[in-house]
DNA sequence: TATCAGTTGAGAATTAGTATCACAGCGAAG
DNA sequence: CTTCGCTGTGATACTAATTCTCAACTGATA
Protein backbone atom coordinates (compact mmCIF):
# COMPACT_ATOMS: atom_id res chain seq x y z
CA UNK A 1 0.00 0.00 0.00
CA UNK A 2 2.70 2.58 -1.23
CA UNK A 3 1.03 6.09 -1.47
CA UNK A 4 0.23 6.71 -5.01
CA UNK A 5 2.45 9.96 -6.70
CA UNK A 6 0.47 12.94 -7.02
CA UNK A 7 1.30 14.89 -10.39
CA UNK A 8 1.19 18.67 -9.98
CA UNK A 9 -0.38 19.23 -13.22
CA UNK A 10 -1.47 23.19 -14.74
CA UNK A 11 -5.22 22.83 -12.92
CA UNK A 12 -3.90 21.79 -10.11
CA UNK A 13 -1.21 24.41 -9.80
CA UNK A 14 -4.08 26.93 -10.75
CA UNK A 15 -6.50 25.80 -8.05
CA UNK A 16 -3.85 25.28 -5.25
CA UNK A 17 -2.59 29.45 -6.68
CA UNK A 18 -6.77 30.41 -6.24
CA UNK A 19 -7.05 28.99 -2.74
CA UNK A 20 -3.63 30.93 -1.82
CA UNK A 21 -4.69 33.94 -3.11
CA UNK A 22 -8.03 34.30 -2.12
CA UNK A 23 -8.91 35.59 1.97
CA UNK A 24 -12.89 35.67 1.10
CA UNK A 25 -13.32 32.36 1.91
CA UNK A 26 -14.69 31.28 -1.64
CA UNK A 27 -16.94 28.48 -2.48
CA UNK A 28 -16.27 25.83 -4.44
CA UNK A 29 -18.30 27.29 -7.28
CA UNK A 30 -15.79 31.05 -6.72
CA UNK A 31 -12.64 28.78 -7.04
CA UNK A 32 -13.92 27.04 -10.16
CA UNK A 33 -14.67 30.61 -11.56
CA UNK A 34 -11.05 31.98 -10.90
CA UNK A 35 -9.05 28.47 -11.67
CA UNK A 36 -11.02 29.11 -15.17
CA UNK A 37 -9.53 32.52 -15.88
CA UNK A 38 -6.12 31.42 -15.40
CA UNK A 39 -6.71 28.10 -17.36
CA UNK A 40 -9.32 27.71 -19.70
CA UNK A 41 -11.98 24.48 -19.96
CA UNK A 42 -11.18 23.50 -16.73
CA UNK A 43 -14.02 21.21 -15.47
CA UNK A 44 -15.70 21.40 -12.39
CA UNK A 45 -15.08 17.82 -11.32
CA UNK A 46 -11.37 18.40 -11.45
CA UNK A 47 -11.58 21.59 -8.93
CA UNK A 48 -14.11 19.51 -6.60
CA UNK A 49 -11.23 16.79 -7.06
CA UNK A 50 -8.67 19.09 -6.14
CA UNK A 51 -9.75 20.77 -3.67
CA UNK A 52 -10.84 17.45 -1.63
CA UNK A 53 -7.24 16.43 -2.27
CA UNK A 54 -6.35 19.78 -0.61
CA UNK A 55 -8.35 19.54 2.65
CA UNK A 56 -7.15 15.72 2.59
CA UNK A 57 -3.98 16.72 2.97
CA UNK A 58 -4.61 19.90 5.23
CA UNK A 59 -3.59 22.32 3.20
CA UNK A 60 -6.62 23.71 3.44
CA UNK A 61 -9.54 23.80 5.17
CA UNK A 62 -13.13 23.38 4.40
CA UNK A 63 -15.39 25.59 5.88
CA UNK A 64 -19.40 24.55 6.59
CA UNK A 65 -20.77 28.24 7.20
CA UNK A 66 -24.43 28.81 8.76
CA UNK A 67 -25.17 31.23 5.67
CA UNK A 68 -25.23 29.65 2.24
CA UNK A 69 -25.59 25.95 1.56
CA UNK A 70 -22.04 25.86 -0.31
CA UNK A 71 -18.86 24.45 1.47
CA UNK A 72 -16.40 27.35 1.33
CA UNK A 73 -12.36 26.79 1.11
CA UNK A 74 -9.77 28.92 3.31
CA UNK A 75 -6.10 29.01 2.71
CA UNK A 76 -5.67 29.68 6.43
CA UNK A 77 -5.42 26.18 8.31
CA UNK A 78 -4.38 27.82 11.66
CA UNK A 79 -6.65 27.94 14.29
CA UNK A 80 -9.21 31.13 13.87
CA UNK A 81 -12.76 32.10 14.08
CA UNK A 82 -15.11 33.42 11.89
CA UNK A 83 -17.44 36.20 12.08
CA UNK A 84 -20.55 35.09 9.95
CA UNK A 85 -22.75 38.31 9.31
CA UNK A 86 -26.76 36.60 9.32
CA UNK A 87 -27.37 39.16 7.20
CA UNK A 88 -25.40 39.38 4.23
CA UNK A 89 -23.64 36.36 4.91
CA UNK A 90 -20.22 37.97 4.55
CA UNK A 91 -17.03 36.29 6.76
CA UNK A 92 -14.60 37.69 8.66
CA UNK A 93 -11.68 36.23 10.52
CA UNK A 94 -11.38 36.77 14.10
CA UNK A 95 -9.80 35.50 17.03
CA UNK A 96 -11.40 34.17 20.49
CA UNK A 97 -9.05 32.15 22.29
CA UNK A 98 -10.54 29.07 23.85
CA UNK A 99 -9.27 28.31 27.17
CA UNK A 100 -6.82 25.66 26.26
CA UNK A 101 -7.00 23.68 29.31
CA UNK A 102 -10.54 23.41 30.12
CA UNK A 103 -10.92 22.20 26.32
CA UNK A 104 -7.82 19.68 26.78
CA UNK A 105 -9.53 18.36 30.55
CA UNK A 106 -13.05 17.98 29.06
CA UNK A 107 -12.25 16.37 25.70
CA UNK A 108 -9.92 13.87 27.72
CA UNK A 109 -12.59 13.09 29.78
CA UNK A 110 -14.78 12.03 26.58
CA UNK A 111 -12.28 10.08 25.03
CA UNK A 112 -12.03 12.43 21.85
CA UNK A 113 -8.95 13.40 20.44
CA UNK A 114 -9.12 16.96 19.20
CA UNK A 115 -7.57 17.63 15.85
CA UNK A 116 -8.98 20.84 15.86
CA UNK A 117 -11.68 23.57 16.23
CA UNK A 118 -13.63 26.01 14.61
CA UNK A 119 -15.54 28.18 16.25
CA UNK A 120 -18.47 30.26 14.28
CA UNK A 121 -19.21 33.50 15.87
CA UNK A 122 -23.50 34.28 14.24
CA UNK A 123 -24.75 37.92 14.37
CA UNK A 124 -24.80 41.25 12.32
CA UNK A 125 -22.20 43.19 10.87
CA UNK A 126 -21.77 46.57 11.51
CA UNK A 127 -23.79 47.31 8.03
CA UNK A 128 -26.46 44.91 8.41
CA UNK A 129 -27.01 46.53 11.69
CA UNK A 130 -27.49 49.87 10.23
CA UNK A 131 -30.01 48.36 7.35
CA UNK A 132 -31.74 46.92 10.06
CA UNK A 133 -32.51 50.63 11.92
CA UNK A 134 -33.37 52.07 8.45
CA UNK A 135 -35.62 49.44 8.06
CA UNK A 136 -37.52 49.13 11.37
CA UNK A 137 -37.74 53.51 10.95
CA UNK A 138 -39.71 52.73 8.07
CA UNK A 139 -41.62 50.28 9.75
CA UNK B 1 -49.52 43.26 9.91
CA UNK B 2 -50.40 41.36 12.83
CA UNK B 3 -48.80 37.89 13.42
CA UNK B 4 -50.53 35.19 11.32
CA UNK B 5 -52.24 32.44 13.19
CA UNK B 6 -50.56 29.27 13.46
CA UNK B 7 -52.22 26.20 13.99
CA UNK B 8 -50.64 22.95 15.90
CA UNK B 9 -51.57 20.08 12.77
CA UNK B 10 -50.93 16.28 13.67
CA UNK B 11 -48.00 17.06 11.37
CA UNK B 12 -46.69 20.02 12.85
CA UNK B 13 -46.96 18.61 16.29
CA UNK B 14 -44.88 14.90 14.95
CA UNK B 15 -42.34 17.08 14.09
CA UNK B 16 -41.75 18.68 17.16
CA UNK B 17 -42.27 15.49 19.44
CA UNK B 18 -39.39 14.03 16.81
CA UNK B 19 -37.10 16.43 17.52
CA UNK B 20 -37.77 17.02 21.18
CA UNK B 21 -36.97 13.52 21.53
CA UNK B 22 -33.54 13.31 19.81
CA UNK B 23 -30.77 13.84 20.88
CA UNK B 24 -28.64 12.53 17.90
CA UNK B 25 -28.81 15.81 15.67
CA UNK B 26 -30.78 14.59 13.10
CA UNK B 27 -30.77 15.62 9.37
CA UNK B 28 -33.99 17.18 7.90
CA UNK B 29 -34.32 13.66 6.18
CA UNK B 30 -33.77 11.69 9.64
CA UNK B 31 -36.75 13.52 10.82
CA UNK B 32 -38.46 12.97 8.00
CA UNK B 33 -38.20 9.18 8.33
CA UNK B 34 -39.19 9.34 12.16
CA UNK B 35 -42.28 11.66 11.65
CA UNK B 36 -43.74 9.45 8.98
CA UNK B 37 -43.76 6.77 11.60
CA UNK B 38 -46.25 8.19 13.52
CA UNK B 39 -47.94 9.83 11.00
CA UNK B 40 -48.61 8.20 7.48
CA UNK B 41 -48.10 9.80 3.97
CA UNK B 42 -46.52 13.26 5.46
CA UNK B 43 -44.59 14.91 2.58
CA UNK B 44 -41.10 16.46 2.59
CA UNK B 45 -41.99 20.10 1.96
CA UNK B 46 -44.30 19.92 5.28
CA UNK B 47 -41.26 18.41 7.54
CA UNK B 48 -38.98 21.17 5.82
CA UNK B 49 -41.62 24.15 6.37
CA UNK B 50 -42.25 22.86 9.80
CA UNK B 51 -38.69 22.27 10.80
CA UNK B 52 -37.94 26.33 9.31
CA UNK B 53 -40.80 27.19 11.21
CA UNK B 54 -38.93 26.15 14.69
CA UNK B 55 -36.01 27.46 13.80
CA UNK B 56 -37.52 30.89 13.32
CA UNK B 57 -39.03 30.85 16.31
CA UNK B 58 -36.11 29.67 18.30
CA UNK B 59 -37.54 26.87 19.50
CA UNK B 60 -35.26 24.72 17.56
CA UNK B 61 -30.98 24.93 16.58
CA UNK B 62 -30.29 24.29 12.99
CA UNK B 63 -26.26 23.28 12.74
CA UNK B 64 -24.13 22.80 9.93
CA UNK B 65 -21.38 20.49 10.34
CA UNK B 66 -18.65 19.65 9.10
CA UNK B 67 -18.89 16.25 8.29
CA UNK B 68 -22.26 15.29 5.85
CA UNK B 69 -23.73 17.61 3.90
CA UNK B 70 -27.22 18.05 4.99
CA UNK B 71 -28.34 20.49 7.98
CA UNK B 72 -28.86 18.88 11.35
CA UNK B 73 -31.20 20.21 13.69
CA UNK B 74 -31.42 20.38 18.05
CA UNK B 75 -33.68 20.21 20.50
CA UNK B 76 -31.13 22.24 22.97
CA UNK B 77 -31.34 25.91 21.69
CA UNK B 78 -29.15 26.47 24.88
CA UNK B 79 -25.63 27.74 24.37
CA UNK B 80 -23.57 24.05 23.45
CA UNK B 81 -20.98 23.04 21.53
CA UNK B 82 -20.38 19.94 19.05
CA UNK B 83 -18.10 17.18 18.77
CA UNK B 84 -17.59 16.05 15.29
CA UNK B 85 -15.80 13.04 14.83
CA UNK B 86 -14.55 13.31 11.83
CA UNK B 87 -14.05 9.20 11.49
CA UNK B 88 -17.68 8.57 11.94
CA UNK B 89 -19.47 11.61 11.88
CA UNK B 90 -20.93 11.08 15.19
CA UNK B 91 -21.91 14.39 17.08
CA UNK B 92 -21.72 14.67 20.58
CA UNK B 93 -22.86 17.58 22.77
CA UNK B 94 -19.89 19.35 25.42
CA UNK B 95 -19.40 22.41 27.31
CA UNK B 96 -16.13 24.10 26.01
CA UNK B 97 -16.48 27.93 28.12
CA UNK B 98 -15.84 30.80 25.59
CA UNK B 99 -13.88 33.57 27.34
CA UNK B 100 -16.82 36.38 27.58
CA UNK B 101 -15.13 39.15 28.29
CA UNK B 102 -12.62 38.40 25.31
CA UNK B 103 -15.69 37.67 23.31
CA UNK B 104 -17.66 40.94 24.09
CA UNK B 105 -14.18 43.14 23.60
CA UNK B 106 -13.43 41.68 20.58
CA UNK B 107 -16.81 41.62 18.41
CA UNK B 108 -17.16 45.46 19.77
CA UNK B 109 -14.25 46.69 18.01
CA UNK B 110 -14.91 44.98 15.08
CA UNK B 111 -18.51 46.56 15.28
CA UNK B 112 -20.12 42.68 14.77
CA UNK B 113 -23.12 42.34 17.02
CA UNK B 114 -23.26 38.41 17.97
CA UNK B 115 -26.47 37.29 18.48
CA UNK B 116 -24.42 33.67 19.68
CA UNK B 117 -21.92 31.03 18.29
CA UNK B 118 -21.08 27.48 17.33
CA UNK B 119 -18.01 26.05 18.19
CA UNK B 120 -17.32 22.56 16.97
CA UNK B 121 -14.52 20.31 17.82
CA UNK B 122 -13.12 18.42 15.30
CA UNK B 123 -10.98 14.75 16.54
CA UNK B 124 -11.74 11.02 16.71
CA UNK B 125 -14.11 9.26 19.05
CA UNK B 126 -12.46 6.58 20.78
CA UNK B 127 -14.08 4.08 19.01
CA UNK B 128 -12.13 5.54 15.83
CA UNK B 129 -9.24 6.05 17.85
CA UNK B 130 -9.49 2.47 18.39
CA UNK B 131 -10.02 1.32 14.62
CA UNK B 132 -7.14 3.60 13.36
CA UNK B 133 -4.84 1.45 15.71
CA UNK B 134 -6.46 -1.73 14.44
CA UNK B 135 -5.65 -0.55 10.95
CA UNK B 136 -2.16 0.67 11.00
CA UNK B 137 -0.92 -2.63 12.67
CA UNK B 138 -2.45 -4.39 9.98
CA UNK B 139 -0.56 -2.30 7.51
C1' DT C 1 7.47 2.32 -29.12
C1' DA C 2 4.33 0.03 -25.81
C1' DT C 3 2.64 0.23 -21.42
C1' DC C 4 0.44 1.88 -17.49
C1' DA C 5 -1.01 4.55 -13.60
C1' DG C 6 -2.52 9.06 -12.79
C1' DT C 7 -5.51 12.89 -14.64
C1' DT C 8 -8.75 15.17 -17.15
C1' DG C 9 -13.39 17.19 -18.98
C1' DA C 10 -18.11 16.28 -20.29
C1' DG C 11 -22.08 15.09 -18.85
C1' DA C 12 -25.13 12.06 -16.20
C1' DA C 13 -26.64 11.12 -11.62
C1' DT C 14 -27.49 12.15 -6.88
C1' DT C 15 -28.83 14.77 -3.02
C1' DA C 16 -30.70 18.46 -0.18
C1' DG C 17 -33.64 21.84 -0.13
C1' DT C 18 -37.16 25.25 -2.24
C1' DA C 19 -41.10 26.86 -5.02
C1' DT C 20 -45.51 26.08 -6.96
C1' DC C 21 -50.11 24.75 -7.06
C1' DA C 22 -54.57 22.72 -6.51
C1' DC C 23 -57.07 21.11 -2.86
C1' DA C 24 -58.63 20.14 2.14
C1' DG C 25 -60.00 21.86 6.77
C1' DC C 26 -61.67 25.21 9.74
C1' DG C 27 -63.60 29.38 11.80
C1' DA C 28 -66.17 33.65 10.98
C1' DA C 29 -69.66 36.06 8.66
C1' DG C 30 -73.91 36.08 6.32
C1' DC D 1 -76.31 25.79 6.61
C1' DT D 2 -73.45 28.05 2.99
C1' DT D 3 -69.96 30.86 1.62
C1' DC D 4 -65.57 33.02 2.10
C1' DG D 5 -60.88 33.57 3.26
C1' DC D 6 -57.31 31.68 5.47
C1' DT D 7 -53.74 28.41 6.74
C1' DG D 8 -51.81 24.08 5.93
C1' DT D 9 -50.94 20.00 3.05
C1' DG D 10 -48.84 16.64 -0.38
C1' DA D 11 -47.29 15.95 -5.00
C1' DT D 12 -44.35 17.44 -8.08
C1' DA D 13 -41.21 20.24 -10.60
C1' DC D 14 -37.18 22.63 -9.97
C1' DT D 15 -32.54 24.45 -8.54
C1' DA D 16 -27.98 24.24 -6.85
C1' DA D 17 -24.07 21.78 -5.12
C1' DT D 18 -21.52 17.92 -5.44
C1' DT D 19 -20.15 13.28 -6.94
C1' DC D 20 -19.82 9.61 -10.29
C1' DT D 21 -18.64 7.50 -14.68
C1' DC D 22 -16.08 6.95 -18.53
C1' DA D 23 -13.42 7.50 -22.53
C1' DA D 24 -9.52 10.08 -23.85
C1' DC D 25 -5.01 12.12 -22.70
C1' DT D 26 -0.22 12.53 -20.49
C1' DG D 27 4.19 11.57 -19.13
C1' DA D 28 7.53 8.46 -17.18
C1' DT D 29 9.55 4.26 -17.79
C1' DA D 30 10.68 -0.44 -19.64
Amino acid sequence: MSAPELRLTPQRRAVLDVVAESDDHPTAGQVLDRVRERVEGVGAATVYRTLALLVESGQVAELRLDQGQALRYDQNVHRHDHLVCTGCGQVQDTHVRLDADALAELTEKMSFTVAGYDVQLHGRCARCVAQDKAKESVQ
